[in-house]
DNA sequence: AAAAAAT
């Protein structure tokens, strides 16, 4: 039995062998992006769509200046090179990989060609906001410029998704956003081809740093509260941005500082980060956000509960990012509670909010099932489970199995008695070294060991193509965690499989997992319901369990607010009795479910 | 109580 997955592992090891960070080496000469793969005079003057912000000690070019200057502390001949689009393009490396053909099929069947649009059409959209911008049908549709609809060929995107139809006009119009979207539904693109269409179409902008600091201006800034996530992004940006002369640059901790600070030097548009090491280099002043027009945040609800709040607002607020209104920001998750939309607000101006699916429709990719399993039975059970998977062939490369446990301990011990079990196995959590979290992701990647045990660090946007099944092994207190967990499995259009171990320690998840189960269509356990029956309205930690399903715009629900007090309505939170208590006045079903 | 995120 063992050569089955040994022979996998062989494969995919070959085929995985070139994905690690080797960029190609590559000069570090700046060229400014005004200058990258444009008509060197004639487009210098292109309107900024946005308006920019020009802090007191940056200089706005916005003049007739075509010999406009590095925005950073370039060598002053730097701009010998921007005059062919040529001469950069080929110090690029290829986010496709070296071959395009390899690239593409690989691509391709990771996110695209594999989309399953008909899962996506009849999904229900609300928008609210004055003035939204009208959605469109077609990539054609919209101008985003040659070399980006070029990348989106190569890409094989052949329609926008929902979101996407929605939330780029919106954001090319300007807008603040705040949007809701379902898991695997092409979120990153969202977000980042307005961005990246707006830079190339930005007015030129300089700065002038202090002398001898090799600050960086970034245009736009993406924030996401794991360093996975963010590499994700980052990897996804650059297919979008190549060739377009927009650079795109990660940092994050846990990997060494020197090699980020170079790619910093080398020149970035749109900086792709982590919270902690963004404040690092920020305190450092390696990195200015003065001159930021695009806030884009990901997993927008994560980025602003208890854990990460303050130093969002740090960044946001307390360094030296322009206000809103005059950067353009957009907030995405798949859920958005009510709580934390109120703190969003303080972010966004006159925002658009948007909400793309609903439980019941994409979620019913994903066959959720509960077993009540006491604590002392899990590894039995899950042996059981995986077990049946390998008689029937469900395993290896085309089907992984994510499992989600509570306790980084508890992650580790679960992965030593698999392996021990003849199951190989990997772990990814917080107290694993970021070299070993990143090996492990691309072992399960590959199926060189189709068991990845994870704590919540995996459970939001890591988009893992043959996640067949979810294990919740150990249930989250929170549905929302619930929710993002489960959409590891039963992404663009694809089926997938979710099993939950329930017990007594589960019970006050009981209500709101039973409602979601419901309003997604699946089968609900007599014995769970006569749990929810009788588990607490709303209270203690599921606080939202009740009005949870924010994926409503909360300027909607006026007639509910409690005079104006946004902050001291908790009490009123909990769903007690009154229908406007419970689930803010609306049935089961409106939305939820999303990235 | 736990997880994540800077060194």
């Amino acid at each position: 039995m063992r050569t089955s997955w040994a022979d996998l592992a062989v494969n995919s090891a070959a085929e995985n062998g070139g994905t690690s960070n080797s960029t190609a080496p590559s000069r570090p000469v700046y060229v400014p992006p005004h200058l990258r793969n444009r008509a060197p005079a004639a487009e210098s003057h292109a309107p900024a769509p946005a308006p920019a912000p020009a802090p007191s000690n940056v200089i706005a070019n916005n003049n007739n200046n075509n010999n406009a200057g590095p925005r950073w502390s370039a060598p002053p001949h730097a701009n010998g090179w921007g005059n062919t689009s040529v001469g950069w393009d080929r110090r690029e490396a290829n986010p496709f990989g070296d071959q395009e053909e390899k690239a593409e099929e690989a691509f391709g069947e990771q996110e695209n060609t594999g989309i399953n649009f008909d899962a996506y059409e009849d999904i229900p959209v609300e928008t609210s906001g004055e003035n939204v911008a009208p959605p469109v049908n077609t990539f054609a549709e919209i101008d985003l410029g040659e070399a980006l609809n070029k990348n989106i060929r190569r890409c094989k995107y052949v329609k926008p998704t929902p979101i996407q139809r929605h939330a780029i006009p919106i954001s090319l119009s300007g807008r603040d956003l705040m949007a809701c979207a379902q898991t695997g539904s092409g979120k990153t693109a969202a977000f980042c081809f307005p961005i990246i269409s707006g830079i190339m179409r930005g007015q030129p902008l300089q700065q002038r740093p202090p002398r001898g600091v090799r600050t960086v201006y970034p245009l736009a800034l993406v924030l996401s509260p794991t360093r996975e996530l963010s590499m994700q992004i980052h990897e996804e940006t650059r297919k979008f941005a190549y060739q377009t002369g927009v650079r795109v640059v990660v940092a994050y901790g846990g990997a060494p500082i020197n090699q980020q600070l170079r790619d910093l030097e080398r020149g970035v548009d749109i900086l792709v980060a982590t919270p902690g090491r963004l404040v690092d280099l920020l305190e450092r002043a390696r990195v200015s956000l003065q001159m930021i027009r695009y806030l884009a945040l990901d997993e927008a609800d994560r980025m602003l509960d208890m854990g990460f709040e303050p130093q969002i607002r740090k960044i946001v607020e307390q360094m030296d990012m322009p206000p809103p209104g005059a950067r353009q920001t957009m907030l995405f998750s798949a859920t958005f509670p009510k709580e934390i939309q109120r703190l969003a607000s303080d972010f966004l101006s006159n925002y658009v909010f948007l909400t793309v699916g609903r439980v019941g429709s994409s979620t019913d990719l994903i066959v959720q099932r509960v077993e009540y399993v006491q604590e002392s039975d899990k590894r039995s059970h899950l042996m059981d489970l995986l077990h049946a998977q390998r008689a029937n062939g469900v395993q290896g490369k085309q089907a992984l199995t994510l499992v989600f446990v509570e306790t980084k301990k508890g992650a580790d011990a679960l992965e030593h008695w698999l392996c021990r079990n003849n199951f190989p196995a990997t772990t990814i959590h917080g107290d694993r070294t970021q070299q070993e979290r990143e090996l492990a992701l691309r072992s399960f990647k590959s199926g060189n060991t189709p068991i990845l045990v994870a704590t919540d660090v995996a459970a939001r946007g890591l988009d893992i193509p043959h996640v067949a099944h979810v294990v919740n092994f150990d249930l989250p207190n929170d549905i929302d965690d619930y929710v993002h967990r489960i959409g590891r499995t039963g992404r663009a259009g694809k089926k997938g499989l979710a099993t939950a171990f329930f017990n007594d320690n589960n019970a006050s998840l009981a209500r709101a997992l039973a409602d979601l189960m419901q309003e997604s269509n699946q089968e609900v356990p007599d014995w769970l319901s006569r749990y929810a029956a009788r588990s607490t309205f709303g209270g203690g930690r599921n606080r939202r369990s009740g009005g949870r399903f924010g994926a409503r715009d909360i300027r909607k629900e006026g007639s509910f607010s409690r005079g104006g007090s946004d902050y001291y309505s908790a009490g009123n939170n909990g769903g007690y009795g009154a229908p406007s208590g419970y689930a803010g006045g609306y049935g089961p079903g409106v939305t939820s479910a999303w990235d």
